[in-house]
DNA sequence: AACAATTGCAACCGCAAAAAA
DNA sequence: ATTTTTTGCGGTTGCAATTGT
């Protein structure tokens, strides 16, 4: 990267980099007089130098008082890593989902947390098992086409069930790919074939789309499914 | 004790969508 | 209807703190 050569100072009249305390106090000042919002209008209001983008991101990632504390719980990290396996990096769709945590934090912890974990030697045979197949049938065959279709139509049944989840015809096909883990998962009862099957150790190959970064963790959702903890319960709690 | 590597997090950027002019 | 401005999102970076050698 070229470096922030204005980091802490002014850069184009913006100042840059870690804010002060005195900085913070006149953003809360103002926010609490006038609300969230027209955040470009606030330099020129209140004298701060700093962009409207900078404000906002500060409010919503730290100073906002409805902000949770602390470290993410395992509680809340279940509901992370399924909600990752069911809408990605959509870290502030994800968000919405936990109350007090930003998209920022999100996005954070999973990076540190998840992106790098290795995959198990199993998920990385069922990988590679599957990469060879995509490559040797590269076109779907009438059957399989048929049987797609249904997938998407349960994950269609998944998503009528979250929260303002609005995906585009696409990104239900590309979600039914990759994330089949999900729509084994129980969600008010069960999906796809029915078979319910996450808690069988085989499946563990099956499922690997979804789970060959996340093998670090694979006890937990294991343990939950067998459970019959739904996330669509861990959720609700928070309300 | 000193240095290197890793981790965690705040803050930046570019881009796209939404809203306002 | 078009252009401009504002807002929001996801990816990335820099740096302080922590951990390992």
């Amino acid at each position: 990267m070229e470096g922030h050569s204005g980091w802490g100072t002014l850069v184009d009249g913006w100042r840059k980099g870690p804010w002060t305390a005195q900085e913070d106090e006149i953003l809360i000042e103002h926010v609490n007089q006038h609300g969230e919002g027209r955040w470009n209008s606030i330099s020129k209001l209140t004298g701060l130098r700093r962009s409207g983008k900078s404000c906002r991101l500060r409010w919503v990632n730290y100073l906002r008082p409805d902000l949770k504390r602390g470290k993410i719980t395992p509680h809340e990290e279940n509901i992370i890593l399924e909600l990752h396996a069911l809408w990605g990096n959509r870290w502030s769709t994800i968000a919405r989902s936990l109350p007090g945590r930003t998209d920022n934090e999100i996005k954070n912890y999973w990076r540190t947390h998840f992106k790098k974990s290795k995959p198990s030697k199993n998920i990385e045979r069922a990988r590679a098992r599957f990469l060879r197949q995509q490559q040797e049938q590269p076109k779907l065959k009438l059957e399989e086409q048929r049987q797609e279709e249904q997938q998407q139509a349960d994950v269609r049944g998944i998503m009528t069930q979250v929260e303002e989840a609005t995906l585009a015809p696409q990104e239900m096909q590309e979600m039914a790919y990759m994330y089949p883990l999900t729509s084994m998962l129980q969600w008010g009862g069960c999906v796809g074939d029915g078979s319910c099957s996450v808690s069988d150790g085989s499946s563990e190959e099956e499922v690997w789309g979804s789970l060959w970064n996340l093998d670090d963790i694979h006890d937990d959702l294991d343990g939950a499914c067998r459970a019959g903890v739904t996330l669509q319960d861990q959720v609700l709690t928070f309300y």
